[in-house]
DNA sequence: GAGTTTGAAACT
DNA sequence: CAGTTTCAAACTC
């Protein structure tokens, strides 16, 4: 069987399949080449806005009486995975291995991993591991037998094939079987031949949950149509691929000790304009766990910590956004209206899952808190408290299932989402027991009825001891600031902020002074709204979904002070248009260009060759359903090229600009490096200014003290050498111990 | 920076 | 749905 069942390709979303895998080496072949399966329709892969995602499998190749549960993860409290990237593309991750983890075939009342967790249904409850992530269970054949008799999808090795049994929503059993030969990213490859062949895999985060799914031919036809190639070696040519890579050492495992290597593949398109290059992926934590904060140029951000105890997770409808993956961060669209989801990582890992909705914008995003215990969701603690004190009140959520929609940051906001540890004052990833969710979401009335008063940014927290699905809302813009500005704290401790703090936060960092990624990232141009009170669509924060912040706004209501009025506004909007809130550029029919404005511009004066013109300004041309009058917008428009021409130059200088600032700042630190004795302690540099002109006096004096003592007392001149030197290696000592004790004293007061 | 132009959004 | 008004951004001087 080599085709992969319809069952299987519809939780793959392209937009995440096509640029994610792992390759994983465990004592594994590498593959040759896998050939695309033929008569399989790319477009077979993409996946409906609102996708069900009816199993999540692990993977378990059979391995000669051996059995390792290998978590792609974080490991938990017990496991701690060492993670190194080289050469800022490749994450190395040595996670211990549990040898007794996964392959336990009878059912466990408390299910503590997937292979006993039973069939994997989204409508059901399903048990991850004691940290939540995909495990890839290595086991017996006997084993495997059994696991799989209890429903537990499998993967399985067959000479030269993969075969990944899950048991569909029907009951179907999926059987994905692999191609004999496949090398390349995007295909999978069986395991356990002596001989070295890459098995690969892509890193599918769905709500939350991190799922790894063998990238079958199909995928990379995919992957290559949707590149603009004829086949999968072009693809490849067109790609530039981030490689992650897990080396798994096993630890206890009976079998001896065995390598996992895991590679995620993040696949970028060369393509400056298209979708899926805009942005630098990041791979949020759900994927690998704690990581080591990775080294540009290309970042991966590796999710934080796990929980080690057994979560339950109800999951109903994950949704799989077509545009991204949920754990990073994707470019939608092009420039200048590319936009992007940030999704935070979050400890639980299974307990965020993503629902998009046909025709909106928005992904929605359901939080679950997770629990220590099996329990599901609904017997979570709460992971956000402190509602009631909020002042702008956030919604105390009951237990029945919600859906947060996500609003999409514009491209100027694209940010990769580090999760990187904190002291423990400031703690992003929430605990064991509770769950901090910053997410840029942002209610849909007309899809959640009963929330019909959640504006977007509303901060949604549950309820201390009655809440089981904790839910915090924010604007996209808050997510990264937040993100970004290492000052958020979200300790599981404390008392959630309230929404007007979240927000002034977001406004004004802790530390009163704006900080550098805000000033230097923020999402977009501040509105400058006078009339409309930020309430309109002509605000372009309200447009895209945002809180105004750093605007330039008069008489704003574009905040969490205004609730009830925003509220208003959005629905008014969503009145007159449902679709208000959707991103105007967006894909063409079949045939046609890949963005394209959704209603067309109606210019009349412009040509459509100025930013006035939504086409132009989306760096894209007018199509066929533009009513614009005189367009020059055109494919071959003379002043359509001639413009281009000029914005080209205009960019290359700006280019240059840039970087003979950068080396002239380069530079300058340079020289203040070699200028700057260092701190005896190696805490850093001082400045050179710490040498004043009156530190120098003094150190004169001090030196000619000694020399007139040395005089006075008629010592050989060698030896007032020795005394004056001696008196000055004295002084060096003192500034250099006075410059950094106050170094440090700064350091603590600040 | 003020004034003008422009086209989307809002309104009728 | 079309015409008009409002609005804020883009643009010009």
């Amino acid at each position: 069987m080599d085709v992969v069942p319809s069952e299987l390709n519809s939780i793959l979303p392209d937009e995440i399949m096509d640029t994610e895998a792992i390759v994983m080496e465990d004592s594994l072949p590498v593959a040759s080449p896998a050939p695309a399966p033929s008569g399989v329709d790319a477009t077979e892969t993409s996946v409906s806005m609102e996708t069900e995602v009816p199993e999540i499998f692990s993977l378990c190749s059979t391995a000669t009486s051996t059995q390792m549960t290998l978590a792609l993860t974080t490991p938990t409290t017990t496991d701690s995975v060492p993670c190194t990237m080289n050469s800022g593309t490749q994450l190395l991750l040595t996670p211990s291995v549990s040898s007794s983890q996964c392959h336990t075939p009878a059912p466990a009342p408390k299910p503590t991993t997937l292979v006993a967790g039973g069939l994997q249904k989204l409508s059901a409850p399903f048990t991850l591991s004691a940290n939540h992530q995909l495990i890839l269970n290595k086991v017996g054949s006997s084993s495997g037998v059994d696991a799989k008799s209890h429903g537990t999808p499998l993967l399985k090795h067959e000479g030269q094939k993969l075969v990944v049994t899950t048991i569909s929503k029907g009951g179907q059993p999926i059987v994905l079987t692999l191609p004999h030969t496949a090398a390349k990213p995007g295909t999978v490859v069986r395991t356990g031949d002596a001989t070295v062949q890459p098995q690969q895999f892509k890193v599918v985060a769905i709500g939350g949950r991190t799922e790894l799914k063998p990238v079958v031919g199909v995928q990379t036809v995919s992957t290559a149509s949707q590149l603009g190639s004829s086949s999968p070696q072009t693809a490849s040519q067109n790609q530039q691929l981030k490689t992650v890579q897990i080396t798994k050492k096993t630890v206890a495992s009976t079998a001896g000790p065995m390598v996992t290597k895991f590679i995620i593949t993040k696949a970028l398109s060369s393509k400056g304009l298209s979708s899926q290059t805009s942005v630098s992926p990041v791979l949020t934590g759900r994927v690998l766990g704690q990581g080591t904060p990775v080294t540009p140029p290309r970042t991966i951000a590796i999710a934080d910590t796990l929980n080690s105890a057994s979560q339950s997770v109800p999951t109903s409808k994950v949704a799989i956004s077509p545009l991204m993956s949920p754990s990073k961060t994707v470019a939608v669209g092009g420039v200048g209206t590319s936009q992007f989801k940030t999704i935070f990582p979050l400890a639980a890992t299974p307990s965020v899952q993503q629902i998009q909705v046909p025709g909106s914008r928005f992904h929605y995003v359901r939080l679950v808190t997770a629990t220590t215990a099996s329990g599901t969701a609904h017997n979570s603690s709460p992971s956000i408290n402190s509602a009631s004190s909020q002042p702008a009140k956030p919604l105390v959520v009951n237990t029945a299932p919600m859906r947060m929609s996500v609003p999409i940051v514009p491209a100027q906001t694209v940010k990769q989402v580090v999760p990187k540890p904190l002291n423990s004052t400031a703690q992003v990833v929430p605990t064991q027991t509770q769950q901090r969710l910053i997410m840029p979401a942002t209610p849909l009335p007309q899809i959640q009825p009963n929330l019909t008063n959640l504006p977007p940014g509303t901060v949604l927290t549950s309820a201390p001891g009655v809440g089981n699905v904790g839910y915090a809302v924010l604007p996209a813009q808050y997510v990264t600031q937040l993100q970004q500005s290492s000052f958020v704290t979200l300790a599981s401790s404390a008392s959630y902020s309230t929404t007007t703090g979240i927000q002034t936060q977001a406004r004004m960092p802790l530390n009163g002074t704006l900080s550098v990624s805000e000033s230097t990232t923020r999402p977009r141009k501040p509105c400058n709204c006078t009339k409309s009170q930020c309430l309109k669509l002509y605000c372009d924060c309200f447009a895209n979904g945002e809180f105004c912040s750093n605007c330039n706004c008069t008489n704003c209501f574009n905040n969490l002070e205004h609730e009830s009025e925003r509220l208003k506004a959005i629905k008014a909007c969503l009145d007159r248009n449902p679709e208000a809130f959707k991103p105007k550029i967006g894909k063409g029919k079949e045939g046609e260009s890949d963005r394209r404005h959704s209603k067309g511009c109606n210019c009349k004066r412009s040509g459509c060759l100025k930013n006035y013109c939504e086409c132009y300004e989306a760096k894209i041309m007018c199509s066929s359903i533009c009513k614009c009058v005189g367009c020059k917008n055109f494919e071959e428009s003379p002043e359509r090229k001639t413009l281009m021409h000029l914005a080209d130059a205009a960019e290359v200088r700006v280019q240059q600009q840039t970087a003979a600032k950068t080396k002239l700042s380069s530079q300058i630190s340079d020289l203040l490096t070699r200028t700057t004795p260092a701190l005896p302690c190696g805490g850093g540099r001082l400045p050179y200014t710490f040498v004043t002109k009156e530190v120098a006096e003094a150190t004169c004096d001090c030196l000619m003290e000694q020399a007139e003592q040395a005089e006075l007392s008629s010592q050989p001149q060698a030896v007032a050498e020795r005394v004056i030197l001696e008196e000055f290696g004295r002084c060096l000592m003192r500034i250099i111990s006075s410059a950094g004790k106050a170094k440090m004293d700064c350091s603590i007061n600040c």
